[in-house]
DNA sequence: TTGAAAGCGCTAACAT
DNA sequence: ATGTTAGCGCTTTCAA
């Protein structure tokens, strides 16, 4: 059995309000009493019951984080921010893994809720309506990552995820490419995928180059995926000059494809990538992509979460922040 | 205000335990006043309150996880493990990410130990002798993973190291490579670190390689380290035909400096690596490693804390996972 | 089969 | 400044 605040109070000869006065610091108490007190919780190695004290304050002090997959580079590197920022404002990380499944995030969200956390991370690689049917009267605040709707008010942090893409279309149009594949993600118009997609289109727009829907295939975030939209571009001799893929994952699929069938990269075919992961710089020849701030995004994201649970003041509910294109060894200029 | 079970038990004009006993299945219910009750939960859409229920059960159903590095490729895939399978058997994962630092490993034992959590799985870097003390009076039940110790009588789940390392360093021999570098990790005797050194010592020992020290450094699991380590062979001149790493993202930093100096793997130097994470097969050339069951020792490490937690019998408190040599294109012969 | 009541460890009125 | 007491929502004796 371990000490509770009642054989603190007992030992101290003082009663228990006392004690949960001087761990709370919540009320004056004499200093000669409060030394007494802190002796014996030293002596005693006492630790106050948090399951306890979350039922009668309803505060768990815990943060749920929904995800799709852990061992993913792009979401492991976010998880760190949210851990360390989460364990700075001493709340304590929930983790649910999803594998991208509907169902599962659903049940996730109720499960969390059923375990009184305060708040909810959500990552999704999908964002479904019946999610966000769920979403709107769910009384646990909830931030998203990298996400976010229109049909609904929930914030969110993400970067600019159009001007991203229209960054890096720009950046190969300006490279001498004109035939430039996009290997994009979901159809979902609720994410971040649609406006990856406008940007690609603008940028082509304004250059006065035609669209070529062939040329824009949906990898789903896969490596193999990417890996087969290639080769059935170069198997129907329609391979581009240039490949932007929207995760670094996808990217290195399309390289690894081309250089199983004997291209290389870049001389035959510029290929960029999103997110710049740890991958991004591993591989070789290392990758042009978007930075995004990996870790700056699940700081913010649980920082905004914690405020929000404090009723504290959130300026803005919709956190955009910063993109940098990093220019690296697997883009080029175009074979003329 | 949330619905409990008094509202629940007002609302079927029964008593509180009526419906505690309904929903644990605890003791015998008419069915009448059965049906009665799980409509009235249906309708309110009751979910008991988890935080009340571990309060009087002295159960929390959460079990800590303690890791180094939640971006890092490997852990991220152990995790998998532990998330699903902690799932199935109903218990909550609380992430704690120490960056490898013995003060925070130590911090976050207690904390966790403070928030009751029922198990512990730890995942460290570095054994160091001051965790083992303070595991060895640890009263909540904790499993190691690829760690352990003579020291201690912890329950840990590992590949055997000291076979892998043997297995690994006899294949390059068998390609008729004499100069292998190893690129290992902590000098710690505490971890397997010692058991793969010994692994590649007997494997030269027994094929009449004389050990060359110099061809023996500590890359402490980093790319940078060991890129830099492969650059000073190169410009002492000290290059050996094969490479050693004993993780793949070591590997990878080897290859790339090599790379980068202009020789080709695996015609001039062959690279393996160590773990089968992901990168192995996305990098080209695909890593010669040695593939762990990555989730599998997750799943297997949590499952024995929940054992251990029930109080179900374990029949071995150290498991060893089977290991494999799997052959890509980074290793070949020596050049003779 | 059902209900009343005690108690898990703590906080926060309220009373002194 | 300190103590008494009533809960928080639940499980579990004990009695009926």
């Amino acid at each position: 059995m371990s000490v509770t605040i009642k054989d603190v109070a007992q030992r101290a000869g003082v009663s228990i309000s006392t004690v949960s006065r001087v761990i709370n610091n919540s009320k004056p108490v004499s200093n000669e009493i409060r030394q007494r007190v802190l002796q014996i919780i030293e002596e005693t190695g006492y630790t106050p019951n948090p399951v306890a004290r979350s039922l009668v304050m309803k505060k768990s002090q815990l943060i749920g984080v929904i995800v799709p997959d852990i061992s993913n580079f792009f979401i492991g590197e976010i998880l760190n921010g949210i851990e360390e920022i989460g364990k700075m404002y001493t709340y304590d990380i929930l983790l649910c893994n999803t594998y991208g499944d509907l169902e599962q995030e659903l049940r996730y969200l109720k499960l969390l809720k059923g375990k009184q956390v305060e708040g909810i991370v959500l990552m999704t690689w999908d964002l479904q309506d019946k999610l966000i049917d769920y979403l709107t009267d769910c009384e646990v605040p909830v931030v998203l990552i990298n996400r976010n709707t229109s049909r609904l008010d929930v914030p969110s942090v993400s970067i600019d995820n159009f001007q991203a893409s229209y960054d890096m279309t720009t950046y190969l149009i300006q490279n001498g490419h004109k035939e430039i594949a996009l290997i994009r993600n979901s159809l979902d118009s609720n994410t971040f995928c649609m406006d990856q997609y406008n940007g690609y289109k603008k940028a082509l727009e304004e250059n006065g180059i035609e669209i070529n829907e062939n040329l824009v295939q949906f990898g789903n975030f896969k490596l193999d995926k990417a890996y087969e939209i290639v080769k059935e571009w170069i198997h129907s001799d329609k391979l581009p000059t240039a490949i932007f893929a929207t995760s670094d994952t996808m990217a290195i699929g399309a390289i690894n494809c081309l250089l199983d069938h004997g291209f290389q990269v870049p001389n035959d075919v510029s290929v960029t990538g999103f997110h710049d992961t740890k991958m991004a710089s591993f591989y070789r020849p290392t990758l042009t992509t978007i930075r995004q701030p990996l870790y700056d995004m699940g700081a913010v994201a649980i920082r905004m979460i914690i405020k929000i649970i404090n009723k504290m003041e959130v300026n803005e509910k919709v956190v955009i922040l910063p993109h940098e294109l990093v220019e690296r060894k697997s883009s080029g200029p175009a074979y003329l």
